[in-house]
RNA sequence: GGGCGAUUAGCUCAGCUGGUUCAGAGCACCUGCCUUACAAGCAGGGGGUCACUAGUUCGAAUCUAGUAUCGCCCA
């Protein structure tokens, strides 16, 4: 046979890779079909493939090949995002290592070292993708800084600013100290960690009097501007409307009273330094106090400090901390686990920060967004993070969209003459004359007025994303919009349901006034075997590709799928991919065998295999039916694991032994035909999931035309199911089970042939598919008998009794055991039924069907006894 | 601290509105086989008091409440 008996991947991956786009089978222009559309979730452009990438587009893939195949114009949009934060920490680490500082460099000439980067590092990962075969139309590849798309943004910002939906204000901001930039709540992650509680004394001014406070960051101690007590609080009611002295620093601050206080933690009284701490900021501003920022935007201690100038707020602590002691304010300190922020990008403890930046008013965005989440117009799956998405939006905050950042799009705002007055406008001249018209003073030129330095958040681009990527926002007239969109499924991580899922939900409902998407699927975080996220710093993350190279694409995204239900984490090990690639050794060898049979015109078709072809076409045509459920309701594991099944089990094991051919011997034509269709069905079916394999088999499997590809080869329907006929056959597969295991407790070779005696009673006879039993079993023959044999080996199916006549070699004292364990077990299945049926309340009230099932077990099991009993009796005798 | 969810075989998970032998699947495990498609395989087999407690019901893995443990989101 010239075809080798292990399948390697390698042989096939690249050529129909190659063979698929070299036939633009991926792309799609609008026609008269249905859309299906998913655009994908842009990873960043300067990163490289790892296991969430694998999973997420392995589902986005299956999902894509199978609309294809189902007759969809189906587009699946690639692209990346430009991750400011990250993409900017990287061009600024590589300068460094040229020994070139960012702050050196004007804006522009930063700007062009970071188009170097991107056009060095941008796409590997889209090169990535392609290796795991994902069937993208890449003549639409997207990327958040393209000319139209970064048009786009621009437009939705000074269009929401128009609608009073962007403003700019002083806040508390999250500061990353690292990235020197504000970031958005849901850039902060919060991790517990063991730090110490520092209670400190300060002294009651002009009293020898002294009140204790905690706090776990002592260096802070030099912005305070107050000490606040619970008015309700009776230990510190002889110190309302005192002052305190603050130590270190000898500042007279007020002691004030606010219910936020608690007086159960800590000493009771609460140090305010409202301009590191939301909620003494908060407090600030309802009594009024001064705020003092002794930090730089590097982390490390400013001016205002007074002392620990210049350093770190780490280093700044324990000086704090020293000081404190030396000089007697120190009470005690104590061990205590509190949540400390950290940058999403740069993992910076996040330093709360009063700064002026661009914020979106988030509650307006919210309301059509959380409705038709609610009404599932928009379907999340699995449903449960509706949940927390309905809890997030209810409780929704501003978000701050500006970052201190040159990489990305620039905040369209033009400052007026050095000041603080500014306008909104898409292009310099535009502004120009909008400043003219704002101050009245048309004397003003362009050098008058300089633009915002900061940059936009990259998910403020990113929100738009299913709709920028087909030019909704600037056309929205264009075909392309007007086909695609709103695409039908996204497929994503819960991690950004908050950063991106819910933004584009809003965008979606203020642009387009429709929904993004109709749903979205929501994968598990890849997991190591213990339970660990995976991540590069643990070094516990297979290499995407090497994985690749290995077990195969197909290999590997079966392996992705086996432990992926859907919504639930997974625990990857590299065995389920090898269990991937081992599924696909088995389709290949089942197609060795199918392809090595010699086909002769004349033979007749034999009645085992005539049997077989009828039960394996009803079996298809249910598991088809079943499949559709399973994929309407995302269940792709599932869908899987029915395939590998239906593949492994039915096809290969019961179907091919069936019809398999005595060796060196032809196939009859008719089973030939009948087997290459199964075969063909049994590909297409697996194709969205395995797509390299079953092209490869299906090119093999019979001569196709040039550019014709399973590709796009339509997927095989449901039909009729014929259940009598299925259960027919099962039943015909406990026979054959049964007799197996005779030859193998017996130690009989399967080449002996065995006679199968089948006792005829009222209602029983010969059993179902009795050639395949044959064939299967290698049976001499089948036949009836109205007398129990003696000295025959005997099993029951369901109810029918049946005899292997042994020839003595019939061992009665285990016979008898064998079937007074039998008999045991039926009649304990009887009593419980009988309890059931004894139950007058249980006849009463339970449904007719129920009851009359009951009755069928009764009967059943009773004559299992009567059988089972006579046997007995006569082999007792 | 607030909210959501989970707990079923050694592991990963199905089990829809309670009622067909409903206690299942895959992997792992055990036994026997190198039977010319496949040892990346074939045939056979063992294994669970459905976390715990109480309740509703003729009947509970399934519904209710509480307890324990775990996970996630938010502050």
């Amino acid at each position: 046979m010239d075809i080798p008996s292990k399948y390697n991947p390698a042989d096939t991956e690249e050529k129909w890779y190659k063979y698929w786009l070299d036939n633009g089978l991926f792309r799609s222009v609008p026609d008269d079909r249905h859309p299906y559309t998913i655009v994908i979730p842009p990873p960043n452009v300067t990163g490289v493939l790892h296991m969430g990438h694998m999973l997420n587009n392995t589902i986005q893939d299956i999902l894509v090949r199978r609309a294809r195949m189902l007759g969809k114009n189906a587009c699946w949009v690639p692209g990346t995002d430009h991750a400011s934060i990250a993409t900017e920490a990287r061009v600024v680490a590589r300068l460094k290592a040229e020994g070139i500082d960012k702050s050196k460099l004007s804006r522009k000439e930063f700007l062009e070292h970071a188009w170097a980067w991107k056009e060095e590092h941008g796409g590997i990962i889209l090169e990535q993708l392609k290796k795991l075969g994902a069937s993208c139309d890449w003549s639409r590849t997207v990327f958040t800084m393209d000319e139209g798309y970064s048009e786009s943004v621009i437009d939705v910002f000074t269009d929401l600013y128009k609608k009073g939906l962007i403003y700019r204000g002083v806040r508390m901001v999250n500061w990353d100290p690292q990235a020197k930039t504000a970031v958005s709540d849901e850039e902060v992650i919060y991790k517990e960690v063991s730090s110490k509680l520092y209670h400190v004394r300060y002294r009651v001014e002009g009293e020898d009097e002294w009140v204790a406070i905690a706090t776990t960051r002592p260096e802070t101690i030099l912005g305070d501007t107050a000490v606040s007590v619970n008015p309700a609080d009776k230990r510190f009611r002889h110190l309302h409307g005192k002052n305190v002295v603050v130590p270190m620093v000898n500042r007279v601050v007020p002691v004030i009273t606010d219910s936020y206080v608690d007086m159960e933690f800590g000493t009771g009284a609460l140090k305010i330094t409202p301009a590191h701490d939301i909620n003494d900021y908060e407090i600030g501003i309802r009594h009024n106090l001064a705020v003092i920022d002794i930090f730089n935007d590097d982390g490390t201690l400013g001016d205002k400090a007074e002392i620990f100038i210049g350093m770190d707020r780490f280093e700044a602590r324990e000086a704090a901390v020293k000081k404190l002691a030396d000089e007697g304010y120190m009470v005690k300190i104590e061990d205590y686990v509190n949540k400390v922020g950290y940058s999403e990008r740069t993992d910076a403890a996040i330093e709360p920060r009063l700064s002026m930046q661009w914020f979106c008013r988030m509650g307006e965005l919210a309301g059509p967004a959380l409705e038709n989440v609610m009404n599932n117009n928009i379907r999340f799956y699995p449903a449960k993070f509706r949940n927390t998405y309905r809890h997030w939006m209810e409780n929704i905050k501003d978000w701050c969209i500006s970052r201190q950042l040159w990489w990305g799009h620039r905040i369209p705002a033009w400052y007026i003459a050095g000041g603080n007055d500014f306008v909104v406008a898409k292009t310099p001249d535009e502004a120009l004359r909008l400043a003219r018209g704002k101050t009245g003073n048309d004397s003003l030129s362009l050098p008058d007025i300089c633009q915002d330095e900061d940059v936009l958040d990259t998910w403020f681009s990113s929100w738009l994303w299913p709709v920028a990527v087909f030019d909704g926002i600037r056309k929205p007239d264009n075909p392309d919009y007007k086909y695609y969109y709103p695409t039908n499924d996204l497929v994503t991580a819960p991690e950004i349901l908050f950063f991106w899922v819910a933004r584009m939900i809003m965008a979606g409902y203020e642009y387009p006034k429709e929904k993004p998407f109709r749903s979205v699927y929501l994968t598990g975080i890849v997991r190591d075997k213990l339970g660990r996220k995976m991540s590069k710093s643990l070094g516990n993350s297979p290499e995407p590709l090497e994985l690749i190279k290995k077990f195969g694409a197909d290999g590997v995204r079966v392996g992705m799928l086996l432990c992926s239900p859907a919504g639930g984490d997974l625990l990857f090990d590299e065995s389920l991919t090898e269990q991937g690639r081992n599924f696909s050794n088995k389709i290949w060898n089942a197609f060795r065998l199918v392809k090595g049979w010699e086909t002769d015109e004349n033979a007749v078709q034999p009645l085992h295999s005539q049997q077989a072809v009828e039960w394996f076409d009803a079996r298809l045509a249910e598991a088809v039916g079943r499949l559709e459920r399973l994929y309407e309701n995302y269940r792709l594991s599932e869908a899987l694991m029915l395939l590998y099944r239906l593949f492994w089990d039915d096809f290969s094991s019961w179907y091919l032994e069936i019809v398999k051919p005595a060796y060196r011997q032809p196939l009859d034509a008719e089973t030939h035909k009948a087997t290459t269709r199964f075969f063909d069905r049994l590909l297409r079916l697996l194709h969205p999931i395995m797509p390299f394999i079953t092209e490869e088999l299906w090119q093999r499997l019979e001569k196709r035309n040039e550019g014709e590809s399973i590709v796009t080869a339509q997927m095989p329907g449901t039909g009729k199911v014929q259940k009598k006929l299925l259960s027919d056959f099962s039943i015909a597969m406990e026979v054959v089970s049964s007799l197996r295991t005779i030859r193998a407790e017996k130690n009989i070779p399967q080449k002996e042939p065995l006679s199968l005696l089948v006792l005829l009673e009222e209602g029983r006879g010969m059993p179902p598919f009795e050639h395949v039993i044959a064939r299967l079993a290698n049976l001499s023959e089948i036949s009836e008998t109205k007398h129990k044999p003696t000295g025959a080996i005997s099993f029951m199916v369901r109810t029918t009794a049946y005899f292997v006549p042994m020839e003595g070699k019939l061992d009665l004292e285990e016979e008898i055991a064998k079937l007074q364990k039998e008999l045991e077990y039926a009649r304990g299945f009887l009593n419980s039924v009988m309890k059931k049926l004894n139950n007058e309340r249980f006849v009463q009230n339970a449904p007719d069907n129920v009851v009359q099932n009951e009755m069928a077990k009764k009967s059943d099991a009773e004559s299992k006894i009567a059988a089972l009993d006579d046997r007995l009796k006569s082999l007792k005798a």
